[in-house]
DNA sequence: TTCCGGTATTGAAATAATTACAAAGTTGTA
DNA sequence: TACAACTTTGTAATTATTTCAATACCGGAA
């Protein structure tokens, strides 16, 4: 069985490339992100960090995926009614949440660009949430 | 200058056939969602409608819409990351919202049809959200 | 190494939308 | 008029997120 490592060498260039000056929770949430591909809200990421990082600071989730969504490396999924999720994968796909078992799964969009929008409308960025059963609850 | 008036047998239909018994409050906020296509909040309902209503409550408001979007005569819209817009037109269209001037404007889909789901996947609803500048703030 | 200034982290308190809940008001009916 | 069911109301509770000030950390200069 394979476990699964992170290159730290690749999560540095990362901060790096977009001018994060790397710390050790900004290393660790920015790995278990890389990791842990299932769009994960702040209060996953801390109850899963916290054991390994004792004195973490739920501000300071809070902070670094304020400052990695500013930066770019992720996007705040409005999927929830209540709370964010953060999705690593910064490419553009839609998302689709299965309300029996509330994961989200990522969808192939079939072509975000022949979604023609009214003239004199310019357009910056857009979602699409998807809700609905899952292959594996149905 | 014509006052818009609202016809409140129409009003009393829509209660009517929906199930949802007829009261004040209910006509009140249903005839403001109808007569104000702002996709307006729950904040803006309630500061419109108390000077009319002096004794309305929050609570009240935050109920009727939660009945209404149960009962399918308004759709809840999570355009915004803090708070929830409704919206009485509830045949398939997307949401523009102007990130200068914070309106939000209607879009005529072009085909939600063609937007294919991966197989095994089934489609309850879907909410699109298109963030960006409208014609008047360009 | 030691000091210093800037930055990061932390935890507590503040904020704000929404919900829970119980009391009071309203309505229709017998 | 009396009663039961439902609606409205206001307050308190809940919850995600932000603010903020104190502390901790880190890298460079001396």
């Amino acid at each position: 069985m394979k476990i699964k490592k992170v290159d730290y060498d690749q999560i540095l260039k990362i901060l790096e490339e977009k001018g994060i000056p790397p710390s050790f929770q900004r290393i660790k949430i920015l790995e278990y992100l890389i990791l842990n591909r299932t769009h994960p809200s702040v209060d996953e990421i801390f109850r899963d960090l916290a054991p390994e990082i004792l004195t973490l600071s739920k501000t300071t989730v809070y902070n670094t995926l304020k400052l990695f969504a500013e930066k770019g490396i992720v996007k705040v999924l409005g999927i929830e009614k209540d709370f964010a999720r953060y999705d690593i994968d910064i490419s553009p796909h839609s998302h689709f949440k299965c309300i029996k078992c509330e994961r989200i799964f990522d969808l192939k969009i079939s072509d975000d660009k022949d979604l023609k929008i009214e003239d004199g409308f310019e357009k910056i960025y857009s979602e699409n949430y998807i809700y609905g059963i899952c292959k594996n609850c149905k």
